[in-house]
DNA sequence: GTCTATACACCGATAGAC
DNA sequence: GTCTATCGGTGTATAGAC
């Protein structure tokens, strides 16, 4: 228990970076900028952390974790399946263009943990964590439809991410949200070309 | 003639910053940094340039004009429309996992200038240059083809470059060049069905 | 014109008062 | 435990010797 504000603190510390770097990037993101956006005094911030690269883990730790989940939310599966990716993708746009810093900050990040050597590997991870959201959602659109994917999930739920990656760069570039939507329209199509009836509807499962 | 020395400096300059920046990040491209590269004494810098802020934004635009044409060189169109399209993404593939730096150093570069308020608009040009090289591209393997693109070239390049900068982000984090080209596999499939015969080849021109 | 030496701001990190 | 005050180092930029 008297630990608790311990943890409470770096935890309050890694949200204020995330902040700090969403709003003024990761070079923007020093000790001192991050203790005044957490209302603390510069001390506490090595009170909590030992160094400035040991909260630069840890958020780029937590990222990796949020984020992967929170493209599963609002996702409501479509009459077929080309309806449920389009549906998918199209929120997924939404949601980068109603806050495009955070998506900004994610890249930052992930370049940081590319350059840094010690967190390298948690630039594989958060990609790893990307694809299994996207495969959970494939299946679970493909199970509301009726059908079965053509070629393995694993491989599918990796163009997904390639797809939603390049959609997000393209807009942060221009801001062209009508041209990202008529990408997302050929990825329906073409994604839903690798989906076929399934053999046979044995039983009757909700959920 | 006085001048020449000049604006050499100013080109040395930039083409060092451009391999510290390849080589360590955006956040090492110091001016202490870049003139050590360039072999020049720190204050040759502020003879050449204002401020630091003025040598990035000379960078930004000259790896924005550079990079696009890259992408054209070593283009063979194959027999088909499909070969033509998987022939150049690999190729394009094979690129950046030979210097995988240099391709990070673009990513970084063009959220530096998304990051800094007067140079926004040249990611929407670097942008723009890259869906010009990918017309191109298609243009050409088109023609080589004997097909015509059922929707506009203009579209069809978005979704090339929205597909080639997800598969290099995919790769930047996990390094596995089989899993890119089944990517590339699955994008010369969609991108194929795109393309109809074409109408009449009413004469034969080379070029 | 060109370089050495330095000014001044800000960085991460810590000592020491309370 | 918590904060104020400060250290050593590095950043951009410049003054002044040559």
């Amino acid at each position: 228990m008297v630990r608790m504000s311990s943890v409470d603190r770096r935890a309050e510390l890694v949200d204020a970076a995330l902040r700090v770097v969403a709003a003024e990037g990761v070079a923007a993101a020093t000790t001192r900028a991050i203790v005044a956006e957490a209302g603390m005094p510069l001390a506490s911030f090595h009170y909590a952390f030992a160094s400035r690269d040991e909260l630069m883990r840890e958020l780029v730790e937590h990222v990796t974790g949020v984020e992967a989940g929170a493209v599963l939310e609002g996702f409501e599966p479509g009459r077929d399946i080309r309806d449920s990716v389009r549906q998918a993708l199209t929120t997924f746009l939404t949601t980068i263009t109603a806050d495009p810093s955070r998506e900004l900050a994610m890249f930052e990040l992930m370049q940081y943990a590319l350059r840094t050597p010690s967190l390298a590997h948690l630039a594989a991870a958060q990609y790893e964590h990307y694809r299994e959201a996207a495969a959970r959602l494939l299946e679970v659109g493909a199970e509301h439809a009726g059908v079965v994917w053509t070629i393995p999930v694993a491989e599918l739920a990796r163009i997904v991410v390639t797809i939603t990656d390049g959609i997000t760069l393209g807009w942060l570039a221009d801001r062209d949200a009508d041209a990202a939507a008529r990408v997302i329209e050929f990825a329906a199509d073409s994604l839903a070309t690798l989906a076929a009836p399934a053999p046979h509807p044995s039983v009757l499962e909700h959920s």
